[in-house]
DNA sequence: GCATTCTTTAATGTATACGCAAATAAATGC
DNA sequence: GCATTTATTTGCGTATACATTAAAGAATGC
């Protein structure tokens, strides 16, 4: 464990896994500034990594990098919440869609059914932490059984960028019955092979969680996470 | 200009600039390997600002970087095209749908209605070149309409990694009347305010659109470009 | 000749140095 | 006191140096 960290991956990969661990738990807070040199001691390295790791995460839109303002850790509004849920929402429609169509057989949709059920196991005891993890779990999977690349490397990026939001939402949205039935909805057509209706329920899921979302945000005057 | 170019751009910008520009253009070929001191050198700069930029490309999906290796210049394969063009179907009918619920005046529509109108000639004129790039403001314009900062800059980063190919296919592909049709017909759905409408024709419209280029890239048995 | 080990080369990853410009503080004039 | 100019600081952009290590080449044994 230790050994891939210091032997196989370089200061510029560990930087770029610990800088986005840093602000995906908060470490590093929404809209906080942070030099250059700053971040290269915490992680005990020189500016160069540090640099690099701050270009890429700066091209996944978790930071900006301003001239002698440091590099801030990028704040998501209200507006970039709708930007992305919509873009989810599109993407995530079409790999269900692919999905259905890929004709998998029960095995390879194990560990998408395996999601669903400890969604349903985290209902049962009322555990908001691990009913999100699955959740996760489930639209990742899902993006995966779509078959397109591209497609789950810009849904890891959105997920990034509001998985933050997570630890606020979570606990002030309904509990997240509706959802689950959402979710067997979707896996039931893809393992019966129905393109449409998989890419269209799992739209409607979508559409109806970031409406809730939305809702709950104004409500709660959440515009900045 | 070249004031701009000196001044006001640090020399990492200039090298994500100009070596976009050389991977587009075609004089940094698909497929092929390029040392960084190399770049650095053609570019006159030193390999810090090289590196940084090829970093930035990379996570465009233009390039990848393997140690000792040097900078790769992506091929784009026909497979790579259809995951691309399946992205850009799902975004563009978002950005449709969405400029139609935005009720924009004529005066804001003026761009788009303008390339649709450059079509026709380069069509009349049979200019191909002419009407790929009216072809590529209609498409760029109608993202912009869409008002997503992201599916902007997403649809963006999957255009510049089909560009090269262009030049390949625009010359094997048949005549683009239908095309205009198309987008004539979109123009007029968000023009009248129909979102979906909006939405279905241009997915109609793209669907097509990639069921034709994928048909003659196999007919020409183009696999990588 | 062929495989294998040892050298050598060379490209990267990273640290470091430094000039420049922007931001801040100090000083000067009014 | 306030505005304006002048120092000063400081963080970044970039060049450069260097250690590391993978790959290529040479040498050796069989």
């Amino acid at each position: 464990m230790k050994d891939q960290d210091a032997k196989t991956l370089s200061n510029t990969q560990r930087a770029v896994r610990d800088l986005r661990q840093m602000i995906l738990s908060g470490e590093l807070a929404a809209g906080t500034d942070h030099l250059e040199s700053e971040l290269a001691e915490t992680l005990g390295m020189s500016r160069t990594p540090i640099r690099e790791a701050a270009l890429m995460l700066e091209s996944k839109g978790l930071l900006e990098m301003r001239p002698r303002k440091g590099v801030r850790i990028l704040p998501v509004s209200s507006d970039d919440m709708r930007e992305i849920y919509d873009i989810l929402t599109e993407l995530e429609s079409l790999a269900a869609q692919r999905a259905a169509q890929a004709g998998y057989s029960d095995d390879e949709l194990e560990v998408l059914a395996g999601s669903i059920a400890k969604m349903d196991q985290a209902i049962e005891a009322e555990d908001l932490e691990a009913w999100a993890e699955a959740d996760e779990l489930f639209h990742q999977e899902l993006v995966r059984l779509g078959g397109n690349k591209r497609v789950e490397a810009i849904v890891a990026m959105m997920s990034d960028q509001v998985r933050r939001a997570r630890a606020t939402t979570l606990f002030i949205r309904p509990l997240p019955v509706k959802s689950n039935e959402d979710h067997r909805v979707v896996f039931q057509a893809i393992s019966e092979g129905r393109p449409d209706v998989a890419r269209e329920r799992h739209r409607e899921h979508r559409l109806q969680a970031q409406a809730m979302l939305c809702r709950i945000l104004e409500k709660h005057r959440l515009n900045s996470l």
